[in-house]
DNA sequence: TCGAATTGTGTAAATATAACACAATTTATT
DNA sequence: AATAAATTGTGTTATATTTACACAATTCGA
């Protein structure tokens, strides 16, 4: 069975971060531990990789144990591999982020794991490495959302473009023109006019886009140079 | 010593592409197996972390071991987990690149290790996954020296612009504009010119420069912005 | 009916990019 | 010594993009 002798199996673990949009805030899929090691605290989603399975189906597995949707979009951000950093054993871990619509997932699913939506700008201390791979992902989200058009994952199918600003608005933690926004949003070509208008309004109703998926798929690069380049 | 009892210990191996540029084309330090599995072939060069090894320790210990360099340049690119990818036994791979000055490593080192720099564009086929690798590494190679300044760590310490043109013609497969890329490329303010010339050179000899390593490290986003979009 | 909040569209100035021309340097050749 | 060939350094101009704004339209409640 182990056909390279001298060398040393260890343990390997995946951690992800789920990000979601309440409309206001960018949220993160937290567990509150009732398990050890470190129960009682805070920390991202993770279990470990079996001896049968795809790195890419164990990434699949977590998240659906998680929100009970299969088929999320996500991200490997990268492995994390120093000696102590869980102190229970050594183990690696495979770090990736997700991205979902916060109100299309399974309630139930993530009670039982004792998850709860946090507030990534109020977000407690997390156990082990996990802090560092919350500064990471979102580096890596901020990254790729200014060249790719991945933020609609964290949105309803149909949506608008002031809900679209407040999305970057919140990835960026910055204000951005509403004028210019919506040019460049457009310009992408990428969007929809499903003919529907926001009806969640109380004042002018905001035109309801749906994204082109076939447009998304084929040209993923459209949103380059999207997000000004002094935010990336 | 196994806290975690249920769970599998994997083999957890890392590969490493080595990238160099001798002027004209982008090389890669491939290694002609004189080992098994598939000995005679051509693959990465690669190891296996240890069991009191950080991740981060046996990247740099497996590039000493190839180019007798410490304190190289590298980023990961990401995990390989496929069950079969290793046909020997199930080992996951942390697949990641360094840039070095073809000309500053050690040449002995290499050939102890069976290593040849090989035309990216002309390499053979390479075993397990690491065609896929070398793919991804370009990938994200064209993707970070597009907005970082990477590419320097391909060139010798002192330069003339027209050598860091043709390296990012290389990189880019692309031919540049040769007045723009100088403007955009001074526009950057991260070199110095060092008052001498490339005398290496049958007609006008270009200006040497060397990088201001403190602009680099404190405005490493000086570049974005640097690489036409088009590029990434 | 009016005002407040929000949304959609437009415009002009500043900046950046792309596509060019031309002069200066260096060596080999005549 | 003059000249040609190759290369390098430095413009210049037209076009495109970005930025910073103004204004009109919609919706609902006071």
């Amino acid at each position: 069975m182990n056909k390279y002798p001298h060398s040393t199996r260890i343990l390997v673990a995946l951690d992800c971060l789920v990000f979601g949009f309440d409309g206001e805030e960018l949220k993160l899929l937290l567990i509150k531990r009732n398990f050890e090691p470190e129960k009682g605290k805070w920390s991202l989603m993770g279990g470990f990789l079996e001896a049968e399975e795809d790195l890419e189906v164990a990434a699949n597995r977590i998240l659906y144990d998680l929100t009970g949707l299969k088929d999320i979009y996500f991200e490997e951000i990268k492995t994390f591999g120093k000696v102590g950093r869980d102190p229970v054993e050594r183990t690696i871990s495979i770090c990736f982020f997700a991205l979902i619509n916060i109100h299309d997932h399974n309630q139930d699913q993530a009670k039982a794991q004792n998850a709860y939506w946090i507030d990534l700008k109020n977000r407690p201390g997390l156990i082990f490495d996990h802090n560092e791979m919350v500064n990471m992902a979102l580096e890596q989200l901020r990254y790729k959302a200014a060249l790719h058009p991945i933020g609609f994952e964290l949105l309803p199918e149909k949506f608008t473009i002031p809900q679209l600003q407040k999305l970057y608005e919140a990835i960026y933690d910055t204000p951005l023109d509403r004028r210019n926004f919506s040019r460049k949003i457009l310009s992408t070509k990428l969007l929809i006019d499903t003919g529907e208008k926001n009806q969640n309004s109380t004042t002018k109703k905001a035109i309801l886009y749906r994204l082109d998926k076939e447009k998304y798929q084929s040209q993923f690069n459209a949103f380059h140079n999207f997000m000004s380049d002094a935010m990336i």
